[in-house]
RNA sequence: AGGCCCGUAGCUCAGUUGGUUAGAGCGCUACGUUGACAUCGUAGAGGUCAGCGGUUCAAGUCCGCUCGGGCCUACCA
């Protein structure tokens, strides 16, 4: 179903209640699309600048605009919209900014594909036909991000959805580059960079993955200059990559190393070329590898970039930029691959007899991240950008705190890296892309400037014809450095960027790190002065059932789309949010969506439930001052306390970024509290006759209250279901809102904490559960006495009889002050306080499993005590443990000793 | 090579500044269904918290070492 469909009945905002019966089946498909229609009709996500409120503001990690959202999306997405939505709730001025990325080089690789289907390439059509084709691409696939964002609710303003080659964020690009050169801090020169043959352009460091690869290394040995052929002095070195000996211009030794020292002022000579490699000294080389000799390959190797620079030495390329050898390299080899040309050159050294050995040998090699080919180191002139004082700055912040990473294990990675920053190669020989604002006149002179025209005065010629443009364009990472605020209208001072910037938080996951969130704070420090946002929650990566991370080749790749066809957003969301434990990645069980999917239809029940059976004329109360003066009954105020205490607790647990506890504290609250908890305690009310419900003075008022709080508190977790179900809740038109999103965050409500009704009810529930247990196990006659030597817990057993029989469906339940006689084969228990009876009971079943099962617990007891009674009996630990965990002690000895004798009363009968 | 994270029930994971007899979901066992929900309810089984040592009155939690797994960073040719 399309979100956009403009004929859906969903799409007129005046409908944005509904009045339906609610449907027996609980089937999310048939209104979750429906109310992102709705809500985006209503204009219920789009906010306005500069309004009266507080501000928060998330802007989206805008994905690949071509692309397809993964599951990690959608656990970023439902993290930053379960924030939004919550911020929204508690009255705040929020906005959620979507957009996409041009992603140069993975958009332009997938139109360079298309190309080849159709027997073309990038290079026959042209630059401008080319990037043509690419903005139909771009336009084709552009609507896919959003419809995806529909499907799982995301609460996006799209009034405000931005694009990184959007006109407003060229402009931005523009600027920060024109302003970084100015500074001195963006230089063009030539400088050994990485480089992918394939996808023919430079790349950055961050962009090369090292992997360990199983090669060989290869000993070679070399005629000293002027040493005779036969029996003269040879040295060897050892090479991994003998066919760059081509471009080697001299032979390396430590300085302290006694073997070399006399080959100082000598030189070698080097096979099949002859060219004569002076011996050079230096500390790079590292005495114990190989021989202690290295040859030196000026072009195609970084540390014999920095080495030859040391010395003065010239370099030369013997590698171009496809992967294949130059003429430099020699008639022999021109216009071979590398891999063609170490096997001509192993080949020659063989033949001429300067193949010392040949080892197996493990190695590290830059791959590309993209491409997975092997990296060329290359020389070559491009645009780098020095990031030292600026990654100074990002340092500092976290380190003051203006800046918060959580989990913050991450704080030392981030020193690490900006600690040790080098310059950024910024510019790629790509077309798609934000093209280099640089210009070059006929006389060599480079002109950066905002625009032609400004090149063209700058330059002082007359026209642009006179100009040459730098064909290359930025990294991406470039723009996306400035996307808090160049999606804001940076450099302009808009309303927007006043009022939304700097952001509130940034959620994606850790693998970005460098590439995008370091240089975002350094591009946000640089240019506004402040952190582009306080808080960055880096999620961990979403891995399948069994731990594996998910690849198209291992086909264990889950699609968001498919799991939300299956289960619906809502439960999606849920698995995703209580998953997101910090500094762990995520194993995703479709199973588990399954779970919350049941959740999804208890929320569901309970409210079909709730609806039926509540008195007439009950409302939701919008205060719970309501009910204060009112007599509520133990059940009533144990709800509204737990309630309290739960609202308490996830708003904390949401401020810390615990959307795990959040999600298990709502989900224990609405199943275990209300559901199995609160509804079982309330039935006997309110489907008996009039006489029970007198004794449960406002249980309808309470009910619909706690469902109205409970699916408030739901609705940034599970915003469909909740706002599906929370429209049909009676009274619920006092809240002054139109839709859920826009109802208030219930907070915690202090005074209707009660540990006095708590315990009371805590006692009656563990009760409950003890008696159930027994009478399992003692056949049917269902009489029970219970016994409280506790005034206040006789008094509440006393108002709680009725209920306490239902519960257990007894026939007798009398109570009373006193122990009841042992002796009487009935088994007794006792816990909190109070002493269970089966009365006149014979046990049935098997007697000797049972008393097996007694002996068991009482045994545990006893070892139990044991301890206990050391530990007070240690005056050490009386001296130096506080008080109050001495008391703890204390009194669960009494409760473990009273509990053991009426167990042991038990096993006598 | 350096850094970081993880090792808790059959499985996937919680466990806040050390403080009762270590929890949840799923799975498993038994019982229960005309009454919101079998996408359910009730009761239950299941753990020497990877191992060793240390600090402490007290360690799953803090420290050290070992073993096992994962990730990141790095210019050993």
């Amino acid at each position: 179903m399309s979100p956009t469909e403009p004929t859906n009945p969903g799409d007129d905002p005046a409908l944005l209640t509904l009045q339906s019966e609610m449907d027996k089946r609980f089937d999310p498909s048939t209104y979750e699309q429906v109310w992102q229609r709705r809500w985006a009709a209503a204009g219920v996500f789009a906010v306005e600048a500069a309004a009266d409120r507080p501000s928060f503001c998330i802007m989206i990690p805008p994905p690949n605009v071509t692309g397809k959202l993964h599951i990690g999306h959608a656990l970023q997405s439902t993290l930053q919209d379960l924030l939004v939505r919550w911020h929204r709730m508690r009255g705040e001025n929020a906005l959620w900014l979507p957009g996409t990325d041009h992603a140069g080089i993975a958009t332009q690789l997938m139109v360079e594909r298309q190309l080849e289907k159709e027997g073309t390439s990038r290079k026959a059509i042209g630059r401008a036909a080319f990037l043509e084709r690419t903005w139909e691409w771009k336009r084709e696939y552009h609507g896919n991000i959003r419809t995806q964002l529909d499907l799982l609710g995301a609460s996006c303003d799209w009034t405000r959805e931005r694009f990184t080659l959007d006109e407003g964020l060229s402009q931005a690009v523009r600027e920060a580059f024109v302003r970084l050169y100015r500074e001195g801090l963006i230089t063009r020169g030539e400088y050994m960079v990485n480089w992918s043959p394939v996808l023919e352009t430079a790349v950055s460091d961050l962009e090369v993955e090292t992997k360990t690869v199983q090669g060989k290394l290869y000993h070679v040995s070399y005629l000293i200059e002027g040493e005779p052929a036969e029996g003269g002095e040879r040295i060897t070195v050892a090479t991994t990559r003998p066919e760059t000996m081509l471009g080697d211009m001299a032979v390396a030794f430590h300085p302290e190393d006694e073997r070399y020292a006399h080959l100082l002022g000598k030189a070698a000579i080097l096979p099949l070329i002859g060219r004569r490699l002076p011996f050079v000294p230096d500390e790079m080389v590292d005495r114990e590898f190989g021989t202690g000799l290295v040859k030196i390959t000026p072009f195609h190797d970084p540390n014999d970039f920095e080495v030859a620079k040391r010395h003065g030495l010239a370099g030369i390329s013997v590698i171009d930029k496809t992967g294949r050898m130059t003429a430099e390299a020699g008639a022999d080899f021109a216009g071979l691959t590398r891999e063609d040309a170490r096997t001509k050159v192993v080949e020659r050294l063989r033949a001429l007899g300067h193949l010392v050995k040949v080892e197996e040998h493990t190695h590290n090699v830059g791959h590309s991240q993209r491409g997975g080919e092997a990296i060329e180191p290359l020389v070559s002139t491009q645009w780098f950008c020095d990031v030292s004082g600026m990654a100074g700055q990002a340092l500092a912040a976290v380190q003051d705190g203006r800046l918060r990473l959580v989990p913050d294990t991450w704080d030392k990675t981030w020193e690490h890296w900006l600690g040790s920053i080098r310059p950024w190669c910024i510019s790629r020989q790509l077309w798609w892309g934000h093209q280099i604002p640089a210009w070059y006149t006929a006389d060599g002179r480079t002109i950066v400037a905002l625009d032609e025209e400004e090149a063209v005065r700058l330059a002082g010629v007359a026209g642009a014809e006179e100009l040459t443009r730098d064909p290359d364009v930025l990294d991406t990472w470039f723009s996306s450095a400035l996307w808090p605020f160049s999606t804001l209208g940076w450099p302009e001072q808009t309303a927007d960027l006043r009022t939304f910037y700097p952001t509130s938080v940034l959620i994606t996951a850790h693998d970005i790190l460098f590439f995008w969130v370091a240089r975002m704070v350094m591009a946000g420090l640089h240019f506004t002065g402040e952190v582009p946002f306080s808080a960055v929650h880096l999620t961990g990566l979403v891995r399948d059932a069994d731990g594996v991370k998910m690849s198209k080749t291992k086909g264990n790749v889950l699609d968001p789309a498919d799991l939300i066809t299956e289960y619906g957003a809502d439960a999606v969301r849920f698995t995703l949010a209580s998953l997101d434990s910090p500094g762990r990645d995520i194993p995703l069980n479709p199973e588990q969506i399954a779970g919350y999917r049941a959740f999804g239809n208890k929320i569901w029940n309970a409210t079909r439930f709730a609806l039926a059976r509540i008195p007439e004329g009950a409302q939701v109360r919008v205060s719970l001052d309501d009910f204060r003066g009112a007599d509520l009954a133990a059940p009533e105020r144990w709800i509204l306390s737990r309630l309290s205490a739960t609202a308490a607790e996830v708003n904390a647990k949401f401020e810390s970024f615990r959307f795990d506890e959040a999600c298990n504290r709502l989900y224990h609250f609405f199943w275990g509290e209300l559901c199995d908890g609160y509804i079982e305690l309330a039935k006997p009310a309110l489907l008996g006759t009039d006489a029970d419900r007198k004794l449960r003075p406002r249980i309808g008022d309470v009910l619909l209250t706690v469902l109205d709080r409970a699916l408030r508190m739901l609705h940034p977790v599970m915003p469909f279901l909740t706002e599906e179900v929370w429209q049909r809740l009676p009274g619920r038109e006092a809240i002054h809102a139109d839709t859920i999103c826009l109802a208030p965050y219930p907070q915690a409500d202090l005074a209707w904490i009660d540990e006095g009704v708590e315990g009371q009810m805590a006692a009656l529930f563990e009760t409950v559960t003890r008696v159930r247990a027994l009478l399992a196990e003692t056949g049917r006659e269902r009489k029970v006495g219970l016994w409280t030597a506790s005034p206040v817990l006789e008094a509440f057993l006393g108002q709680q009889q009725a209920l306490f029989a239902t519960l257990c469906r007894l026939e007798v339940l009398e109570i009373s002050s006193r122990a009841w006689p042992t002796g009487d084969g009935g088994p007794e228990d006792l816990v909190l306080g109070i002493g269970i009876k089966i009365l006149g009971a014979k046990r049935g079943g098997d007697e000797a499993a049972e008393r097996q099962k007694l002996l068991k617990e009482i045994e545990k007891l006893d070892a139990e005590i044991e301890r206990t009674l050391a530990q007070l009996a240690d005056e050490s630990f009386l001296a130096k443990a506080p008080g109050p965990v001495v008391e703890k002690r204390r009194a669960a000895l009494a409760q473990m000793e009273d509990r053991r004798s009426s167990l042991r009363s038990s096993l006598v009968g």
